[in-house]
DNA sequence: GCCAACGTTGGC
DNA sequence: GCCAACGTTGGC
């Protein structure tokens, strides 16, 4: 199994909107970077998503969820009226996927951005560099683990 | 194939 | 709202 972080933007779609899906899960539509789409291709049933908020006021991580359909294509890059669409994407070659997901659960308190920065521990993600702007992105286990343990500590930095 | 221009992301 | 950083596009 491996584990990940997927941003979003609250006031599109948050962690909140993932728990309350009437079918238990959603899809992961508008990914439009090719390193992003990339990862998502790797994931698998099962693996564990950080549920990150971006653009927010205090942006963080906020919550858990898992991989319920590996990748397939995101039906939005077709739709002309969608604010995703790619009219280079062909049908008969699609260029961008989704996986759908499922909400796990939230955690206990918000891990905002600034505290993750202030790890050392974390210093080698892709988030908590400078101009970073990858949605979608793999999280090793040491990091997973110790991002977990931060979550019953005390809000520092 | 280079690279300037442009549009977007996302923290602040 | 600002703007730095970045990815993509397209002219050459």
């Amino acid at each position: 199994m491996n584990y990940w972080l997927m941003k979003s933007e609250p006031n599109e779609y948050s962690i909140d909107d993932l728990a309350t899906e009437a079918k238990g899960y959603e899809h992961w539509d508008g990914v439009r970077n090719y390193q992003a789409r990339n990862f998502m291709r790797q994931m698998k049933v099962g693996d564990k998503v950080f549920f990150y908020h971006s653009n927010t006021k205090v942006p963080g991580i906020v919550g858990i969820a898992e991989v319920v359909r590996e990748a397939y294509p995101d039906h939005t890059q077709f739709d002309p009226e969608n604010s995703y669409y790619d009219p280079k994407s062909k049908p008969e070659n699609p260029r961008w996927d989704m996986v759908d997901i499922k909400f796990a659960r939230k955690l206990d308190r918000i891990i905002p951005l600034t505290e993750l920065k202030s790890r050392p521990e974390l210093m080698d993600m892709p988030l908590v560099r400078k101009g970073n702007r990858l949605s979608v992105m793999p999280v090793t286990p040491e990091q997973w683990d110790f991002i977990l343990s931060l979550e019953k500590q005390e809000p520092q930095a």
